[in-house]
DNA sequence: CGCATTATTGAACCGTTTCAATAAATGTGG
DNA sequence: CCACATTTATTGAAACGGTTCAATAATGCG
């Protein structure tokens, strides 16, 4: 069952078992690579998506002043590049954060799902168009919040999309990203970013050690993080 | 021609006569909306889509703490909105930036287009992803650069934006932000927002004034904000 | 024309970066 | 499985980019 984690992410809009199924058959191999490795690589002409079945992933750009910006962080049962399909092409590069194992589905086969089903396509559309909420709700952290903020709200955002899976043990979970992709993602520097997790474990907030959180106090971070999960659209 | 505009930005993947009369079709009515009105309030359930005509928007966010977070904004031939299609609502607000004309897409006249044809299917979501691939620049300008390259590459942006809907004049354009908006749009403090916009104008690359952007050098200020228009995906 | 909003500039301040040095953890080859 | 090399984490001190506060000028709207 490659799609069960994608599903169970995506309940809305409901499909029926043919459709589910379809989805199911459109695999056309799974595929594993090593810890680091570039996966997509921008402007390189696609002709598949690749679903993230086990491992994490993350999609990135790097500045020409060699700073690296993360753009968004991908667990199992993510599409990490269904934007591809429309769009033929990425802007940006991907790549693996841990060994991962991925389910890949040609395009051909994705313009087969929309042909029979209005409502897979609705699904499929809506799948990225949450990418694209969580990229927002980044801005606006990147953009208009503190550096403490920032790392909190990201703390509450990977422990839901984990905890929906199953990925997470209580308020604990695994988060296999260094220091410096955390400052990647948030726009900081690797020495502030080790400060902040040093301030929110001080404040009795969460706990980010060798890739595991352990968040200490779930309220008090979400409501310091500014946390509103309505961006997930977890329906 | 309500969709002249949108078919002009958008020539993949190649519309027939047919499918582009179908699109023409869809449209219910237009409506017209008063500078800084807000057009859509975040989380409340939408059944149409908008398609600016007319004038410019904005999407945004704002914090608790007062500051208004910027997430795009839009010109003649934008869909505002048609991810609201998929989502049902929005997790973000849009608001009138100048006097704006729109045409109104029922949610149900956009699923009858994606039943009647693939193309137009992938079209409309293919649009939605140009979208996100723009929000996803302006994590990396506001994460990785610099406060007045982070304004360069704006202004490069909205000029290549704008220059294909036949909205410049040579290297000048209107583009109605306020300082305060261009500042949120940045992340950056309106004070600091006219500090960058007096560093660009002396050194002779791009000037603003009273909403009217002119180019003063298109190299210099292209390679100044680091700017690789390959994200707006202009095929 | 008058009032509110926007633009501009200076000065002090502060959050974040940079540089630097050391310690801890992780991975790799023998 | 240990030893060495590399990457990651941690901390301090100085520097800097951007913010804040404040005051004035210019612009635009009703």
């Amino acid at each position: 069952m490659y799609t069960r984690f994608f599903l169970q992410t995506h309940r809305v809009p409901k499909l029926s078992e043919a459709e589910a199924a379809s989805l199911e058959a459109s695999v056309s191999r799974t595929v594993e690579y090593r810890a680091k490795q570039v996966i997509v690589r921008q402007q390189v002409p696609l002709t598949q998506c690749t679903l993230l079945l086990e491992g994490f992933i993350e999609r990135f750009k790097d500045t020409p002043e060699g700073r690296r910006q993360i753009l968004a962080i991908h667990v199992p049962g993510d599409f990490v590049d269904l934007h591809s399909y429309p769009l033929k092409r990425l802007e940006h590069s991907v790549a693996a954060l841990t060994p991962v194992k991925v389910a890949l589905f040609p395009h051909p086969a994705i313009r087969g799902l929309t042909e029979q089903s209005p409502t897979l396509t609705e699904l499929l559309w809506r799948s990225t168009l949450i990418d694209a909420a969580i990229n927002r709700e980044w801005i606006v952290s990147i953009g208009a919040r503190s550096a403490a903020v920032r790392m909190a709200h990201l703390f509450c955002e990977m422990y839901l999309r984990l905890e929906r899976i199953g990925l997470t043990e209580g308020l604990r979970f695994s988060l296999p990203l260094t220091q410096i992709d955390l400052a990647d993602a948030t726009g900081l520097t690797a020495v502030h970013a080790n400060r902040m997790l040093r301030q929110l474990r001080e404040q009795g907030l969460v706990e980010f050690r060798q890739g595991v959180v352990t968040i200490l106090d779930w309220d008090a971070l979400r409501s310091f993080g500014d946390f509103d999960p309505g961006y997930l659209f977890f329906d």
